[in-house]
DNA sequence: GATTCGTGGAC
DNA sequence: TGTCCAAGAAT
């Protein structure tokens, strides 16, 4: 099976390709662990040129892991705030703080010590291993498992065919070095072999790929159909006292855990927007509200489901009673820039703006 | 093993 | 406008 590549003379065109046409990453200029670790946890599901800012600002302001480990979760998630998927960042932040506590402070080296970490699984611990210490371990992102079920011609990504790829990359990693052999699949996957155009005249794999022949490189993998996902009307409330008005931090375990919000939620059938808005924020926090005028609508789309979102002034009757299941805070809208809030937010943030509210 | 996690780019 | 999907992990 294995001597239809020569899997030499392969791995040297790889090396040799990457040597000229890697990109210039931020991240690739140093190979502290920690920044190789920030830049695979924030690269997660994410675009390189969406990352490099935040990975920029973020080690602008935390230079080390040390920092990580001595800062407030809810400066960091202000940090992270626009990139989602937050739960990286308090795995990260939860991640340093035992690193800190239980290692002294240096980044486990044993792939089956750091893949304990939270927020650590196999794909980040063979990247940061493979790149910081050269260690042998294939790092399967999507990049990767595209290129090579190319390479092979492996129509489906079963778990068979994973175990196939991963031992094919561990026979290049003899032959040169296994960061750099990572990090070329990542980069032909990325600019070169793309999910819907594979520039197959540019690839130093092109030689031995074995779905370039096919002349439809671009039906490896086959394509998996996804769910259609639901939409739910929701309605949420400013209520003012005075200069301030009412925000609620949403609970760790949940959606956008540990950011912050305007009390509300979804409609149900047949209710009236300022019906559920009196209902929501009676059940949240116990207020009873009198709701004035619209502020506006905003849709957003998240990964499983979409929200319209309508959002209006509301006045309490009794600003004093408060018993919310969540922290809560009164703050002036100046202060919105201080505090992590969701996109959604700020989609709503840009129509007060334009109110003349000055947030 | 299937869902649940955000957001923005590309087309 | 809609659709796919990106340097995946946790549950």
């Amino acid at each position: 099976m294995n001597n239809m590549y020569n899997t030499n003379k392969i791995t040297e065109q790889l090396i040799t390709w990457y040597s000229k046409h890697k990109r210039d990453l931020p991240w690739r200029h140093s190979k502290d662990p920690y920044k190789i670790w920030l830049s695979e946890i924030m690269l997660q599901q994410t675009q390189v040129d969406t990352v490099i800012p935040y990975y920029k600002k973020w080690l602008n302001k935390y230079p080390t892991l040390k920092d990580v480990a001595h800062a407030a979760e809810g400066d960091l998630l202000k940090i992270w705030e626009g990139l989602g998927y937050y739960n990286r960042c308090r795995n990260f932040k939860k991640a340093c703080d035992i690193v800190l506590s239980d290692y002294k402070g240096k980044v486990p080296t044993d792939f089956h010590a750091f893949i304990k970490m939270p927020g650590v699984g196999e794909y980040i611990a063979a990247a940061v291993l493979s790149i910081v210490h050269d260690k042998s371990y294939p790092a399967l992102d999507g990049n990767i498992m595209r290129v090579l079920s190319r390479f092979m011609k492996k129509k489906t990504l079963s778990r068979y065919n994973k175990k196939v790829i991963y031992n094919h990359i561990c026979k290049w990693m003899k032959f040169g070095s296994p960061g750099d052999i990572n990090q070329a699949l990542m980069d032909i996957g990325s600019q070169i072999c793309k999910p819907n155009q594979a520039h197959c005249y540019k690839c130093p794999l092109e030689n031995s790929c074995r779905a370039t022949k096919t002349n439809l490189p671009e039906s490896y993998p086959t394509p998996k159909q996804n769910k259609p996902i639901p939409n739910y009307d929701v309605v949420t409330g400013i209520i003012w006292d005075h200069d301030q008005f009412l925000i609620l931090q949403r609970n760790e375990m949940n959606h956008l855990g540990g950011l912050w919000e305007f009390p509300g939620g979804k409609m149900k059938n047949g209710e009236s927007q300022s019906e559920a808005l009196i209902r929501e924020i009676k059940e949240e926090c116990g207020l009873e509200v009198n709701v004035k005028s619209k502020i506006g609508s905003i849709k957003h789309v998240y990964s499983h489901f979409s929200i319209h979102m309508t959002t209006f002034h509301c006045v309490s009757k009794n600003n004093t009673i408060i018993k919310t299941t969540q922290p809560y805070r009164w703050i002036k809208p100046v202060q919105i820039k201080d505090l992590p809030f969701p996109k959604a937010n700020h989609k709503l943030f840009s129509i007060l703006n334009k109110q003349g509210w000055h947030v």
